[in-house]
DNA sequence: CCTACCGATCGGTAGG
DNA sequence: CCTACCGATCGGTAGG
Protein backbone atom coordinates (compact mmCIF):
# COMPACT_ATOMS: atom_id res chain seq x y z
CA UNK A 1 0.00 0.00 0.00
CA UNK A 2 0.82 4.01 0.47
CA UNK A 3 4.22 3.49 -1.78
CA UNK A 4 3.48 0.73 -3.28
CA UNK A 5 1.31 0.43 -7.08
CA UNK A 6 -1.69 2.70 -7.00
CA UNK A 7 -4.97 2.62 -8.93
CA UNK A 8 -5.16 6.49 -9.57
CA UNK A 9 -3.09 8.00 -12.38
CA UNK A 10 -1.99 10.31 -9.26
CA UNK A 11 -0.87 7.93 -7.30
CA UNK A 12 1.06 5.89 -10.11
CA UNK A 13 2.77 8.97 -11.12
CA UNK A 14 3.57 9.92 -7.66
CA UNK A 15 5.48 6.59 -7.56
CA UNK A 16 7.32 6.93 -11.18
CA UNK A 17 8.15 10.62 -9.55
CA UNK A 18 9.74 8.74 -6.30
CA UNK A 19 11.61 6.36 -7.72
CA UNK A 20 13.10 8.12 -10.77
CA UNK A 21 13.98 10.92 -8.61
CA UNK A 22 15.46 8.67 -6.03
CA UNK A 23 17.58 7.41 -9.39
CA UNK A 24 18.72 9.77 -11.33
CA UNK A 25 17.70 13.49 -9.21
CA UNK A 26 15.78 15.81 -9.59
CA UNK A 27 17.32 17.36 -12.35
CA UNK A 28 17.78 14.37 -14.29
CA UNK A 29 14.64 13.03 -14.48
CA UNK A 30 12.35 14.59 -17.07
CA UNK A 31 8.64 15.24 -16.68
CA UNK A 32 8.40 13.14 -20.09
CA UNK A 33 10.65 10.64 -18.56
CA UNK A 34 8.08 10.04 -15.52
CA UNK A 35 4.87 10.55 -17.93
CA UNK A 36 6.04 7.75 -20.08
CA UNK A 37 6.57 5.35 -17.53
CA UNK A 38 3.45 6.02 -16.28
CA UNK A 39 1.66 5.25 -19.80
CA UNK A 40 0.33 9.45 -20.59
CA UNK A 41 1.73 12.34 -22.12
CA UNK A 42 3.17 15.28 -20.23
CA UNK A 43 0.39 17.72 -20.11
CA UNK A 44 -1.81 14.89 -18.82
CA UNK A 45 0.81 14.91 -15.96
CA UNK A 46 0.47 18.41 -15.64
CA UNK A 47 -2.86 18.42 -14.72
CA UNK A 48 -2.15 16.28 -11.79
CA UNK A 49 0.74 18.36 -10.47
CA UNK A 50 0.50 21.64 -12.05
CA UNK A 51 4.79 21.94 -12.11
CA UNK A 52 7.73 19.74 -12.02
CA UNK A 53 8.28 21.51 -8.48
CA UNK A 54 4.74 20.62 -7.36
CA UNK A 55 5.63 17.27 -7.82
CA UNK A 56 8.86 17.07 -6.28
CA UNK A 57 7.35 18.97 -3.05
CA UNK A 58 4.46 15.89 -3.24
CA UNK A 59 6.84 12.80 -3.33
CA UNK A 60 9.02 14.31 -0.49
CA UNK A 61 5.98 15.32 1.59
CA UNK A 62 4.89 11.71 1.30
CA UNK A 63 8.35 10.66 2.70
CA UNK A 64 8.02 12.90 5.61
CA UNK A 65 4.53 12.20 6.34
CA UNK A 66 5.21 8.15 6.61
CA UNK A 67 7.70 9.28 8.49
CA UNK A 68 5.56 11.06 10.90
CA UNK A 69 3.82 8.00 11.43
CA UNK A 70 6.30 5.12 12.07
CA UNK A 71 7.52 8.01 15.01
CA UNK A 72 4.86 7.16 17.20
CA UNK A 73 6.16 3.41 17.48
CA UNK A 74 9.24 4.69 17.41
CA UNK A 75 9.24 6.79 20.35
CA UNK A 76 7.56 4.07 22.07
CA UNK A 77 9.69 1.76 21.64
CA UNK A 78 12.79 4.56 22.79
CA UNK A 79 11.55 5.13 25.85
CA UNK A 80 10.37 1.53 27.12
CA UNK A 81 13.94 0.56 28.58
CA UNK A 82 17.65 0.14 28.10
CA UNK A 83 17.55 -2.68 26.46
CA UNK A 84 15.33 -1.89 23.61
CA UNK A 85 17.97 0.32 21.76
CA UNK A 86 18.90 -2.46 19.24
CA UNK A 87 15.21 -2.32 18.65
CA UNK A 88 14.69 1.33 17.87
CA UNK A 89 17.70 1.35 15.83
CA UNK A 90 16.15 -1.41 13.90
CA UNK A 91 12.91 0.79 13.21
CA UNK A 92 14.93 3.69 12.09
CA UNK A 93 16.68 0.73 9.76
CA UNK A 94 13.69 -0.67 8.52
CA UNK A 95 11.97 2.64 7.85
CA UNK A 96 14.60 3.07 5.27
CA UNK A 97 15.40 -0.49 4.41
CA UNK A 98 11.66 -0.81 3.23
CA UNK A 99 12.02 1.71 0.75
CA UNK A 100 15.76 2.70 -0.44
CA UNK A 101 13.71 5.32 -2.18
CA UNK A 102 13.38 7.21 0.94
CA UNK A 103 17.11 7.46 1.70
CA UNK A 104 18.42 7.84 -1.30
CA UNK A 105 15.60 11.19 -1.99
CA UNK A 106 16.78 12.85 1.50
CA UNK A 107 20.74 12.54 1.00
CA UNK A 108 19.97 14.12 -2.51
CA UNK A 109 17.52 16.69 -1.33
CA UNK A 110 20.90 17.55 1.88
CA UNK A 111 23.23 17.91 -1.02
CA UNK A 112 21.04 19.83 -3.81
CA UNK A 113 18.99 22.06 -1.34
CA UNK A 114 20.84 22.57 2.27
CA UNK A 115 18.63 25.30 3.55
CA UNK A 116 15.39 23.96 2.29
CA UNK A 117 15.79 20.80 3.74
CA UNK A 118 17.46 21.78 7.02
CA UNK A 119 13.78 23.33 7.60
CA UNK A 120 11.96 20.44 7.06
CA UNK A 121 14.43 18.21 9.61
CA UNK A 122 13.78 21.16 11.86
CA UNK A 123 10.24 20.26 11.85
CA UNK A 124 9.78 16.92 11.61
CA UNK A 125 13.32 15.57 12.56
CA UNK A 126 15.05 17.72 14.94
CA UNK A 127 11.96 16.93 17.66
CA UNK A 128 12.59 13.46 17.90
CA UNK A 129 16.69 14.00 17.98
CA UNK A 130 15.81 15.91 21.07
CA UNK A 131 14.00 13.50 22.98
CA UNK A 132 16.37 10.99 22.09
CA UNK A 133 19.56 13.53 22.95
CA UNK A 134 17.76 13.78 26.44
CA UNK A 135 16.91 10.13 27.02
CA UNK A 136 21.15 10.01 26.50
CA UNK A 137 21.43 12.45 28.97
CA UNK A 138 19.84 10.63 31.48
CA UNK A 139 21.57 7.60 30.46
CA UNK A 140 24.96 9.82 31.05
CA UNK A 141 24.09 10.77 34.23
CA UNK A 142 23.31 6.86 35.79
CA UNK A 143 26.33 5.90 34.18
CA UNK A 144 25.05 3.46 31.40
CA UNK A 145 25.87 6.21 28.54
CA UNK A 146 29.97 7.44 27.91
CA UNK A 147 29.95 10.18 29.27
CA UNK A 148 32.17 12.17 26.49
CA UNK A 149 29.66 11.47 24.35
CA UNK A 150 27.91 13.99 22.38
CA UNK A 151 24.11 13.31 22.91
CA UNK A 152 22.84 15.70 19.21
CA UNK A 153 25.74 14.62 17.63
CA UNK A 154 25.47 11.40 18.07
CA UNK A 155 21.78 10.93 17.01
CA UNK A 156 22.96 12.97 13.72
CA UNK A 157 25.72 10.49 13.70
CA UNK A 158 23.46 7.55 13.89
CA UNK A 159 20.81 8.86 11.26
CA UNK A 160 23.27 9.79 8.86
CA UNK A 161 25.01 6.45 9.02
CA UNK A 162 21.80 4.67 8.11
CA UNK A 163 20.54 6.60 5.59
CA UNK A 164 23.94 6.93 3.53
CA UNK A 165 24.62 3.68 4.06
CA UNK A 166 21.42 2.28 2.77
CA UNK A 167 21.44 4.76 -0.04
CA UNK A 168 24.69 4.07 -1.17
CA UNK A 169 24.88 0.39 -0.99
CA UNK A 170 25.17 -0.44 -4.62
CA UNK A 171 28.04 2.08 -4.77
CA UNK A 172 29.89 0.90 -1.41
CA UNK A 173 29.42 -2.77 -2.27
CA UNK A 174 32.63 -4.74 -1.73
CA UNK A 175 34.66 -5.06 -5.47
CA UNK A 176 32.90 -7.44 -7.58
CA UNK A 177 29.89 -8.54 -5.31
CA UNK A 178 26.51 -8.92 -7.05
CA UNK A 179 23.98 -6.04 -6.02
CA UNK A 180 21.56 -6.91 -3.43
CA UNK A 181 22.73 -9.69 -2.13
CA UNK A 182 23.10 -10.80 1.59
CA UNK A 183 25.64 -7.34 1.35
CA UNK A 184 22.99 -5.26 2.98
CA UNK A 185 22.14 -7.25 5.97
CA UNK A 186 25.56 -7.39 7.20
CA UNK A 187 26.14 -3.80 6.89
CA UNK A 188 22.70 -3.12 8.72
CA UNK A 189 24.26 -5.42 11.38
CA UNK A 190 27.42 -3.53 12.01
CA UNK A 191 25.67 -0.36 11.86
CA UNK A 192 23.69 -1.53 15.16
CA UNK A 193 26.76 -2.75 16.79
CA UNK A 194 28.68 0.64 15.98
CA UNK A 195 26.01 2.21 17.29
CA UNK A 196 25.62 0.08 20.29
CA UNK A 197 29.34 -0.20 20.97
CA UNK A 198 30.31 3.53 21.08
CA UNK A 199 26.95 4.78 23.38
CA UNK A 200 27.07 1.85 26.26
CA UNK A 201 30.01 2.02 28.43
CA UNK A 202 31.02 -1.49 29.44
CA UNK A 203 28.58 -4.08 28.28
CA UNK A 204 30.91 -7.12 29.65
CA UNK A 205 34.27 -6.16 27.98
CA UNK A 206 34.43 -8.77 25.19
CA UNK A 207 31.65 -9.87 23.19
CA UNK A 208 29.29 -12.40 21.25
CA UNK A 209 31.25 -14.36 18.68
CA UNK A 210 34.57 -16.24 19.77
CA UNK B 1 47.73 24.71 -5.35
CA UNK B 2 46.34 21.99 -7.00
CA UNK B 3 42.24 22.33 -6.33
CA UNK B 4 42.99 26.01 -5.14
CA UNK B 5 43.30 29.39 -7.61
CA UNK B 6 44.70 28.52 -10.91
CA UNK B 7 46.24 30.52 -13.61
CA UNK B 8 45.56 28.55 -16.55
CA UNK B 9 42.30 28.81 -18.48
CA UNK B 10 41.81 24.55 -18.53
CA UNK B 11 42.58 24.53 -14.87
CA UNK B 12 40.16 26.93 -13.88
CA UNK B 13 37.33 25.42 -15.56
CA UNK B 14 38.80 22.66 -13.30
CA UNK B 15 38.15 24.60 -10.50
CA UNK B 16 34.46 25.77 -11.52
CA UNK B 17 33.54 22.60 -12.59
CA UNK B 18 34.21 21.08 -9.46
CA UNK B 19 32.72 23.42 -6.95
CA UNK B 20 29.58 23.25 -9.10
CA UNK B 21 29.25 19.76 -9.71
CA UNK B 22 29.42 19.24 -5.94
CA UNK B 23 27.03 22.04 -5.19
CA UNK B 24 24.49 21.52 -7.98
CA UNK B 25 25.08 18.39 -9.30
CA UNK B 26 26.03 17.17 -13.02
CA UNK B 27 22.92 17.38 -14.28
CA UNK B 28 21.86 20.81 -12.53
CA UNK B 29 25.05 22.28 -14.03
CA UNK B 30 25.42 23.48 -17.42
CA UNK B 31 28.79 24.66 -19.14
CA UNK B 32 27.23 27.82 -20.04
CA UNK B 33 27.15 28.47 -16.04
CA UNK B 34 31.09 27.12 -15.62
CA UNK B 35 32.01 28.74 -19.52
CA UNK B 36 30.59 32.37 -17.65
CA UNK B 37 31.79 31.78 -14.15
CA UNK B 38 35.46 30.91 -15.73
CA UNK B 39 34.75 34.24 -17.98
CA UNK B 40 35.20 32.51 -21.30
CA UNK B 41 32.56 31.32 -23.90
CA UNK B 42 30.90 27.74 -23.89
CA UNK B 43 32.80 26.54 -27.23
CA UNK B 44 35.89 27.75 -25.54
CA UNK B 45 35.22 25.29 -22.30
CA UNK B 46 34.57 22.70 -25.09
CA UNK B 47 38.20 23.09 -26.64
CA UNK B 48 39.97 22.34 -23.48
CA UNK B 49 37.54 19.57 -22.63
CA UNK B 50 35.69 18.25 -25.16
CA UNK B 51 32.63 17.05 -24.03
CA UNK B 52 30.71 17.28 -20.88
CA UNK B 53 31.14 13.69 -19.99
CA UNK B 54 34.98 14.87 -20.47
CA UNK B 55 35.19 17.07 -17.75
CA UNK B 56 33.01 15.19 -15.24
CA UNK B 57 35.71 12.62 -15.89
CA UNK B 58 38.07 15.27 -15.63
CA UNK B 59 37.03 16.53 -12.29
CA UNK B 60 36.66 12.75 -10.28
CA UNK B 61 40.36 11.88 -11.45
CA UNK B 62 41.61 14.96 -10.00
CA UNK B 63 39.91 13.96 -6.70
CA UNK B 64 40.87 10.24 -6.59
CA UNK B 65 44.80 10.92 -7.78
CA UNK B 66 44.80 14.04 -4.79
CA UNK B 67 43.52 10.73 -3.13
CA UNK B 68 46.10 8.26 -3.77
CA UNK B 69 48.49 11.48 -3.06
CA UNK B 70 47.79 11.24 0.71
CA UNK B 71 47.38 7.38 1.00
CA UNK B 72 50.95 6.74 1.37
CA UNK B 73 51.20 8.86 4.48
CA UNK B 74 47.90 7.34 5.60
CA UNK B 75 49.05 3.65 5.66
CA UNK B 76 52.24 4.88 7.26
CA UNK B 77 50.29 6.30 10.28
CA UNK B 78 47.87 3.20 10.35
CA UNK B 79 50.76 0.32 10.83
CA UNK B 80 52.94 2.82 13.44
CA UNK B 81 50.66 1.62 16.09
CA UNK B 82 47.79 1.17 18.02
CA UNK B 83 47.36 4.27 19.44
CA UNK B 84 47.52 5.92 16.01
CA UNK B 85 43.82 5.09 15.20
CA UNK B 86 42.92 8.77 16.05
CA UNK B 87 45.93 10.27 13.51
CA UNK B 88 44.59 7.47 11.21
CA UNK B 89 41.06 8.45 11.00
CA UNK B 90 42.18 12.52 11.64
CA UNK B 91 43.77 12.00 7.97
CA UNK B 92 41.12 10.52 6.24
CA UNK B 93 38.52 13.23 7.92
CA UNK B 94 41.52 16.38 7.07
CA UNK B 95 41.65 15.24 3.27
CA UNK B 96 37.91 15.47 3.10
CA UNK B 97 37.57 18.54 5.03
CA UNK B 98 39.93 20.48 3.05
CA UNK B 99 37.68 20.45 0.58
CA UNK B 100 34.21 19.27 1.41
CA UNK B 101 33.63 19.46 -2.60
CA UNK B 102 35.28 15.94 -2.88
CA UNK B 103 32.31 14.36 -0.07
CA UNK B 104 29.96 15.90 -1.94
CA UNK B 105 31.29 14.79 -5.50
CA UNK B 106 32.00 11.02 -3.96
CA UNK B 107 27.95 10.92 -2.33
CA UNK B 108 26.55 12.16 -5.42
CA UNK B 109 28.84 10.06 -7.68
CA UNK B 110 27.39 7.13 -5.29
CA UNK B 111 23.73 8.41 -6.15
CA UNK B 112 24.11 8.77 -9.76
CA UNK B 113 26.25 6.20 -10.78
CA UNK B 114 26.56 3.21 -8.27
CA UNK B 115 28.49 0.85 -11.00
CA UNK B 116 30.49 3.42 -12.45
CA UNK B 117 31.70 4.28 -8.78
CA UNK B 118 32.08 0.75 -7.50
CA UNK B 119 34.46 0.10 -10.07
CA UNK B 120 37.20 2.89 -9.38
CA UNK B 121 36.35 2.24 -5.22
CA UNK B 122 37.65 -1.32 -6.30
CA UNK B 123 40.81 0.41 -8.19
CA UNK B 124 41.53 3.28 -5.72
CA UNK B 125 40.40 2.45 -1.87
CA UNK B 126 39.48 -1.47 -1.98
CA UNK B 127 43.21 -2.22 -1.47
CA UNK B 128 43.60 0.53 1.54
CA UNK B 129 40.18 -1.19 2.85
CA UNK B 130 41.86 -4.49 2.74
CA UNK B 131 45.01 -3.34 4.45
CA UNK B 132 42.83 -1.65 6.98
CA UNK B 133 40.94 -4.72 7.77
CA UNK B 134 43.70 -7.14 8.27
CA UNK B 135 44.85 -4.96 10.31
CA UNK B 136 41.39 -5.08 12.53
CA UNK B 137 41.82 -8.84 12.10
CA UNK B 138 45.38 -8.54 13.83
CA UNK B 139 43.74 -6.48 16.62
CA UNK B 140 40.99 -8.54 17.43
CA UNK B 141 43.63 -11.77 17.21
CA UNK B 142 45.52 -10.16 20.17
CA UNK B 143 41.96 -9.29 21.84
CA UNK B 144 42.47 -5.55 21.64
CA UNK B 145 39.61 -5.28 19.23
CA UNK B 146 36.03 -6.06 19.60
CA UNK B 147 35.81 -9.86 18.23
CA UNK B 148 32.74 -9.20 16.67
CA UNK B 149 33.46 -6.37 14.57
CA UNK B 150 32.67 -6.80 10.82
CA UNK B 151 36.58 -5.16 9.80
CA UNK B 152 35.01 -4.69 5.92
CA UNK B 153 32.10 -2.96 6.45
CA UNK B 154 33.30 -1.08 10.09
CA UNK B 155 36.17 0.46 7.92
CA UNK B 156 33.40 1.20 5.08
CA UNK B 157 31.03 2.75 7.52
CA UNK B 158 34.05 4.65 9.02
CA UNK B 159 34.63 6.17 5.76
CA UNK B 160 30.86 6.85 4.88
CA UNK B 161 30.38 8.91 8.18
CA UNK B 162 33.16 10.74 7.73
CA UNK B 163 32.45 11.80 3.79
CA UNK B 164 28.66 11.65 4.35
CA UNK B 165 29.36 13.84 7.44
CA UNK B 166 31.24 16.62 5.78
CA UNK B 167 28.93 16.72 2.42
CA UNK B 168 26.24 17.05 4.25
CA UNK B 169 26.61 19.64 6.93
CA UNK B 170 24.60 22.35 6.00
CA UNK B 171 21.59 20.25 5.84
CA UNK B 172 22.57 18.51 9.10
CA UNK B 173 23.03 20.93 11.41
CA UNK B 174 20.95 21.50 14.41
CA UNK B 175 17.56 24.37 13.83
CA UNK B 176 18.56 28.05 13.59
CA UNK B 177 22.14 27.62 13.32
CA UNK B 178 24.69 29.25 11.04
CA UNK B 179 26.37 27.67 8.49
CA UNK B 180 29.97 26.54 8.94
CA UNK B 181 30.22 28.09 13.10
CA UNK B 182 31.86 25.41 14.93
CA UNK B 183 29.30 22.69 14.27
CA UNK B 184 31.29 21.18 11.79
CA UNK B 185 34.44 20.60 14.45
CA UNK B 186 32.38 19.04 17.06
CA UNK B 187 30.64 16.91 14.58
CA UNK B 188 33.98 15.29 13.34
CA UNK B 189 35.00 15.05 17.36
CA UNK B 190 31.95 12.53 17.68
CA UNK B 191 32.89 10.85 14.53
CA UNK B 192 36.38 10.27 15.78
CA UNK B 193 34.55 9.25 19.11
CA UNK B 194 32.27 7.26 17.79
CA UNK B 195 34.47 5.30 15.63
CA UNK B 196 37.10 4.70 18.73
CA UNK B 197 34.40 3.67 20.75
CA UNK B 198 32.87 0.99 18.49
CA UNK B 199 36.53 -0.32 17.81
CA UNK B 200 38.53 -1.05 20.87
CA UNK B 201 37.62 -3.04 23.49
CA UNK B 202 37.54 -1.52 27.03
CA UNK B 203 39.71 1.53 27.06
CA UNK B 204 38.92 1.66 30.87
CA UNK B 205 35.13 1.96 30.88
CA UNK B 206 34.45 5.57 31.95
CA UNK B 207 36.48 8.13 29.48
CA UNK B 208 37.29 11.45 29.52
CA UNK B 209 35.20 14.63 30.93
CA UNK B 210 33.14 14.64 33.80
C1' DC C 1 39.69 32.03 -27.79
C1' DC C 2 35.41 33.95 -30.66
C1' DT C 3 30.54 34.42 -33.37
C1' DA C 4 27.04 32.01 -35.37
C1' DC C 5 24.36 28.28 -35.50
C1' DC C 6 22.50 23.25 -35.07
C1' DG C 7 18.88 19.70 -33.61
C1' DA C 8 17.04 17.97 -29.43
C1' DT C 9 14.87 18.43 -25.33
C1' DC C 10 13.36 21.01 -21.46
C1' DG C 11 9.07 22.73 -18.49
C1' DG C 12 4.89 24.56 -19.43
C1' DT C 13 0.46 26.49 -22.02
C1' DA C 14 -3.69 26.69 -25.21
C1' DG C 15 -7.59 24.70 -26.14
C1' DG C 16 -10.36 21.26 -26.40
C1' DC D 1 -6.84 12.77 -20.67
C1' DC D 2 -5.24 14.41 -25.61
C1' DT D 3 -2.75 17.12 -29.85
C1' DA D 4 -0.31 20.97 -31.02
C1' DC D 5 2.70 24.26 -29.92
C1' DC D 6 5.61 27.84 -27.17
C1' DG D 7 10.19 30.14 -25.86
C1' DA D 8 14.28 28.87 -23.49
C1' DT D 9 18.08 26.26 -22.86
C1' DC D 10 20.69 22.16 -23.45
C1' DG D 11 25.34 19.95 -25.35
C1' DG D 12 27.89 20.33 -29.25
C1' DT D 13 29.76 21.84 -34.19
C1' DA D 14 31.45 24.88 -38.10
C1' DG D 15 34.65 27.79 -39.22
C1' DG D 16 37.65 30.99 -38.41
Amino acid sequence: MSEAVQEDVAGRVLDVATRLFAAQGYDGTSLSAIADEVGIRKPSLLYHYSSKEELRHAVLRRVFSHWNDVLPRILQVATTGTGRFDALVGEVVAFFVASPDRARLLLREMLDRPDALAEQMGEYVAPWISIMADYLRRGQAEGSVHADLNPEAFVRHVILMIVAGVATTDAMRPAGTPPDSAVLESHVRETIRIARAALFIDRSSSSGAQ
